[in-house]
DNA sequence: TTAGGGTTAG
């Protein structure tokens, strides 16, 4: 079958050519029964080739029964010429042998075809040669004088060949002089490949396009794809959208690029934030019914999975559907995990059952894999249904090929750390332990993270430092969870101890770890550590990000270090970094807090030259500065102006602002009636509002509206604390006042107040 | 397919 099927496509290569300007096919009568042809062509192959090798070469042009041999082959067809050539095994045999065949081609049946055969076989041993290229040459010009017309094969061997020697001007030529009609799809595929190897991008794409012509008689296959597609992918020639409308060129004549490398674009395309252009060319290539295959849908598909557009999923799902695009295990894979990663369990669980399940044409099934299991008990457990994790992990080990291994085991201690059941999540490690699954870091990692959240970093600590007598060493994640947890509770010291620990277990800190301290001495307010891990970060070959420098700034900004402050931003400009609002924000609120309003505007002028509008923080921090200066005016007009000219409402920390200045100037109707407003505009008052307000009231004149307030705080369900005891405490001196205080106290457990028991102490002894 | 994260106004 295989040798039925290479003599056909030998058949196709009779396009021949000559050099005297014209060019013709040969073609050969269709043999009802091939299989007889086959075997007396192969007779008649073995019996010339034993013959030659037994006849000494000088003795060639003399023998007579070679002569007879070439009588009776060239009856059998011009084929054979070209298999004994071959089956000669060497260029000089075969280069001989067409010569003496030349010598007698008065005596061949179709002389041409059986020259240009032989000829091509002997080309093909040149290629093959020490030093090929003179020979090539040789042969070529041979195959001119002696008007032989060249086969497709030799054409396409002759033009590579050239092409790899650096003779791309050779295969040129070889190309030019084919006959316009001679130029097909096979041959322009070798040409263009030749000129793009060699950098004369523009001449392959001269002649490619010729071939992408709409009604063009030579059009791209699957080859011209892989080729062009390569050469352009490596070597950068088109930008993105160019071979976008490549492409598209090659869809509308049914060829699709092949699936490694559509689905290298389509990610790539995804990655640079166009999913939409991948869209596109898949739509189109389905549209075109070319050949596709579930791979470049797996990439666009994750890439809106990773965006949650899960709409969008369903709908490419169904596109593939509709043409018959069979979605394999990782499809299936990616629609599971997206659904879960957005909640929607049920529905990922819903989709595994249908589509494993589900048998295509050849009655392939897709194969649920571990993968699968664990996305799904991983699912499960991040919404806290922890049995049904369970259940499917028993599932899952009865499944072929499905054993649960550490990441299945990593999943379900997860949820049991998140639902704060630490001693079950211990329990799971003892029982993948038992399943011979050895823990492994992320093991680690989630137990110790989940202890930090729910027992503290002491718990945390002895179960690290256990795992590591076992052998599990941890891991900057491990670092950054214990370094997190201490700053999250201020205790820089302890991070700064977990960080040399880290350091002497030599696991060398990412930039996200040098964040964390940042963060974590910005909040205590530890300048000059500060620096210094900012020193050992930019040793570390990393550079602080905008959060960072945001928060570095807004610590010096506190320090009232200027020099800092705009060695930060000097810092910043270097690094190309632009400052956002939050940048802005903090220095308008310097500024304005030493009532540099100057500095203030022009703050805010360059904000909006930078494009960025004003925030409610930026109106909050001049709101401010206007108010601690007493100009009440000129921050109502700004608090008015925000309504009328921006998009950005007031919220509750503004209308504090403006509250409490009116309040320190004992202007009480202004403030109620800014909280009046607030109630009108939907903006929550908290307790900062009602304790400025109670601040301006004194319990003589004003003391009902004092009681009505704090009534309105408990309907309300604003919980007051420390500060509202006190001023409460200091208005309210009447025993029926007290009474009500301690009623308005007892609807709260404020767990604040309880550790500061003087104000208690009043209610306990009254 | 599993683990870690941090900024501004009062």
């Amino acid at each position: 079958m295989s040798i039925m099927l290479s003599i056909s496509r030998r058949r196709n290569s009779y396009i021949l050519l000559n050099h005297s300007r014209f060019l013709r096919r040969f073609s050969y009568d269709v043999d009802p029964r091939p299989e007889i042809k086959l075997e007396s062509q192969e007779f008649v192959v073995v019996k010339f080739v034993k013959t030659l090798q037994k006849t000494p070469q000088h003795d060639w042009a003399s023998s007579e029964s070679l002569s007879a041999l070439v009588v009776s082959s060239s009856s059998a067809s011009p084929l054979v010429f070209s298999q004994i050539t071959r089956r000669l095994g060497s260029y000089s045999l075969a280069i001989s042998f067409f010569e003496y065949l030349d010598a007698k081609s008065q005596s061949l049946k179709r002389r041409e075809e059986s020259l240009s055969l032989a000829l091509q076989s002997v080309i093909e041993f040149a290629g093959s040669e020490p030093d090929p290229r003179d020979k090539l040459l040789r042969l070529y010009e041979i195959a001119k004088e002696k008007n032989i017309p060249l086969t497709v094969v030799a054409t396409n061997l002759l033009i590579r060949w050239f092409g790899r020697m650096g003779m791309v001007n050779q295969s040129v030529l070889v190309y030019e002089r084919l006959d316009s009609n001679m130029k097909n799809s096979q041959v322009r595929n070798v040409v263009v490949d030749v000129l793009l190897r060699n950098g004369l991008v523009d001449d392959a794409f001269k002649v490619l396009d010729e071939m992408l012509q709409k009604e063009s008689v030579f059009p791209p296959n699957r080859i011209t794809a892989d080729i062009v597609l390569h050469e352009v992918w490596k070597g950068r020639l088109l930008t993105e959208e160019k071979i976008i409308a490549l492409i598209s060129r090659f869809s509308s004549h049914g060829v699709s690029p092949n699936s490694v490398w559509l689905t290298r674009f389509i990610s790539s395309l995804c990655k640079n934030a166009r999913a939409n252009a991948a869209w596109d060319i898949l739509s189109d290539l389905m549209k075109n019914k070319t050949p596709l295959e579930a791979p470049p849908f797996n990439a666009l598909l994750s890439c809106l999975g990773r965006n949650m557009d899960i709409s969008r999923m369903n709908d490419l799902v169904l596109k593939m559907d509709e043409v018959k695009i069979r979605p394999d295990v990782v499809t299936l894979g990616i629609l599971i995990n997206t659904l879960c990663k957005s909640r929607r369990v049920d529905e990922a669980l819903e989709v595994f059952e249908q589509m494993r399940g589900k048998r295509t044409d050849d009655g392939n099934v897709i194969k649920a894999d571990s993968i699968h299991f664990n996305t799904l008990i991983d699912g499960l457990c991040k919404v806290g249904r922890l049995k049904e994790a369970e259940e499917l992990l028993v599932r899952m080990k009865l499944e072929e090929r499905c054993a649960p291994n550490a990441v299945t085991y990593n999943c379900l201690i997860d949820g049991y750390c998140r639902a704060g059941k630490l001693e079950t999540a211990k329990e799971v490690v003892s029982r993948m332990k038992e399943d011979e699954i050895k823990p492994n870091v992320v093991t680690v990692n989630t137990i110790v993270g989940g202890m930090c959240r729910h027992h503290g970093l002491n718990m945390a600590v002895v179960f690290f430092m256990d795992m590591e007598k076992e052998g599990v060493k941890g891991n900057v994640v491990t670092y950054m969870t214990l370094i997190h947890a201490c700053c999250s509770v201020s205790n820089v010291e302890k991070a700064m101890y977990w960080y040399e620990k880290m350091l002497e277990a030599g696991c060398s800190p990412d930039a996200k770890i040098y964040y964390a301290l940042i963060s974590g001495l910005c909040q205590v307010r530890r300048d000059h550590d500060a620096i210094r891990v900012v020193e050992k970060l930019k040793e570390g070959g990393f550079s602080l990000d905008l959060l960072a420098y945001n928060m570095l700034i807004g610590l010096f900004c506190d320090k009232n270090n200027t020099e800092k402050v705009y060695e930060m931003l000097t810092d910043m400009e270097k690094e190309g970094k632009k400052p956002d609002s939050i940048t802005y924000n903090t220095l308008i609120s310097f500024f304005g807090k030493h009532k540099d309003f100057e500095s203030v505007e022009r703050m805010m002028e360059q904000m909006r030259e930078d494009g960025l509008d004003p925030t409610v923080t930026t109106y909050g921090a001049v709101i401010d500065a206007y108010c601690s200066v007493g100009e009440l005016d000129e921050a109502l007009k700004l608090f008015k102006d925000m309504g009328l000219h921006s998009k950005v409402n007031p919220n509750t920390v503004i209308y504090n602002i403006l509250i409490n200045a009116f309040s320190k100037l004992g202007n009480f109707g202004q403030a109620l009636s800014l909280k009046e407003e607030m109630k009108m505009k939907m903006v929550r008052p908290n307790v900062e509002t009602y304790n400025a307000l109670f601040k301006c009231l004194n319990e003589k004149t004003q003391g009902e509206t004092l009681l009505k307030l704090m009534d309105e705080m408990v309907e309300q369900s604003c919980e007051p604390n420390q500060i509202t005891m006190e001023i409460l405490m200091e208005r309210l001196s009447g025993s029926d006042e007290l009474v009500k205080l301690r009623k308005f106290m007892q609807g709260y457990s404020v767990a604040s107040l309880t550790e500061k028991a003087s104000p208690f102490d009043v209610f306990s002894l009254g």
